[in-house]
DNA sequence: CGTGACGCCTCACGCGACGTGAGGGTCAAG
DNA sequence: CTTGACCCTCACGTCGCGTGAGGCGTCACG
């Protein structure tokens, strides 16, 4: 098979059928050929042509834009490498989003009303605008909004200011290490690694070194994890990792 | 100044006056006041209903969808964590992305040109027929092993390790719920009974919670499955198909 | 007191990127 | 030769506003 029809097409790069009418319509990707009966037919070429509007698309760009440069002399690799770096842009501002509405939240656990500023301060510029797209589901249901709900439910503001200090106390302990140039297995990266522990054992629940263990290699296979440790130092989720385990191997026994 | 005007708002949370009325008309944000002139009048209840508004609307959610959000008596900060939630949701399909167009890059600086093959890994939902013998007794022709089948055959070993150590985490989960002593009615129960649903459902195919509940007494039923949760922890078994049910309990409503 | 300039008001049509039928031809399998 | 899945072309609907048009309100300046 050389050639697809709509319905393959939409369904390889999940996209409707109407949107392939629509495409064709405004000339931004007509399929090189017809069957005699009329049917749009896909070549390998259109595929590779519809895969770079697809990920445009995901970034939100306009089909005459897209369009634009599709027309220009540009080979793939250059599109790809233009496609990384917009969607690098987005995930800063997405970023900076997460703090804002970190700084807002704690605004809103110490109980103060939102000002003008703050407001202003927050949401009010700083951003390019337009993020998302998709993902209509997700929305309420995410695994990590039930959770998040549920565990900080239990929590008065004053819980959780403690939490965080806590919290702060030992990344700060985790730094210190790190940049006093200790190896993860000295004592103060060990100690720093038990300090963890019974945190998360005494705030949220029982934790034993062998569980931890677990929880310290999700610190670095997990991006969102290894995100919050590595904006405090690079190379410190790797450390941390170590850390516990070397504080695991001298708790056995 | 207690109150403000349609251009001091727009100016102030970087909307445009043309929103401002849009708002008021579908009723999503309708102004406490007016003044005498007709003029709209914004408190400052007002401007922290919009700063929801705002933020929900850079992660694409619908008007619509807003309004009912808003419409609930969850508090400033409920919006608050589920729109982080959300962020964070967005920022790993992003990056997931960036991983996509990583992968499609090294291929096309090899000079290898992108089969159907590549196209549907890399961008698209991919679907398979493929069959096999030995599960499909057991599953027969369900859509849950095709889809299981297409989705773990993209994986490569490092993505098992992947899945692997998600696995272990969430038998950790179970574990450390029951040696704490709560009840497979607890949240620490029932959270683990989420994750397990979400491991599963990201990894491996669709699986909403009814199903889940199928699932939770095969583990209980079939002596094979009934093992590896006993060889875990003595009573686990059990307590992961009542964590499991209680959990679908409280997600019905 | 008059006069702009500017901000506010209410219609009301336009637009981008499709969604969603209606009405009808095509094609492989049984 | 029927059946059902898939394809075609209109063509109107939707969502979240953008963009004037035509007119009133308010305030500083002359």
């Amino acid at each position: 098979m050389t050639t697809w029809t709509v319905g393959q097409v939409a369904e390889l790069l999940d996209v409707t059928v109407r949107t392939l009418h629509h495409y064709d319509e405004i000339g931004l990707l007509v399929p090189s050929e017809r069957s005699r009966a009329g049917y749009r037919l896909y070549t390998d070429e259109d595929l590779t042509r519809l895969q770079q509007v697809v990920v445009y698309r995901r970034l939100e760009m306009p089909l005459d834009e897209i369009a634009t440069l599709l027309r220009g002399n540009e080979d793939a690799a250059d599109h790809l490498r233009r496609q990384r770096a917009t969607v690098m842009t987005r995930l800063d501002e997405l970023r900076e989003l997460v703090s804002a509405i970190d700084r807002a939240l704690e605004r809103a656990m110490n109980d103060q009303p939102a000002s003008t500023e703050d407001l202003k301060d927050l949401f009010g510029d700083g951003f390019t605008d337009e993020y998302e797209q998709e993902a209509q589901e997700r929305w309420g249901e995410t695994d990590a909004w039930k959770q998040s709900r549920s565990r900080t439910k239990r929590y008065t503001k004053a819980d959780w200011e403690q939490v965080k200090q806590e919290a702060d106390a030992v990344n700060a302990a985790f730094v210190a290490a790190l940049h006093s140039g200790a190896p993860a297995t000295s004592e103060a990266a060990m100690d720093a690694a038990e300090q963890h522990r019974r945190h998360i054992d005494d705030r949220f629940y029982d934790l034993d070194h062998t569980f931890h263990r677990g929880l310290a290699d999700m610190y670095v296979a997990d991006p969102r994890f290894t995100k919050t440790y590595e904006d405090l130092a690079p190379g410190l989720a790797a450390y941390v990792r170590d850390a516990i385990h070397a504080n695991a191997d001298r708790h056995r026994e």
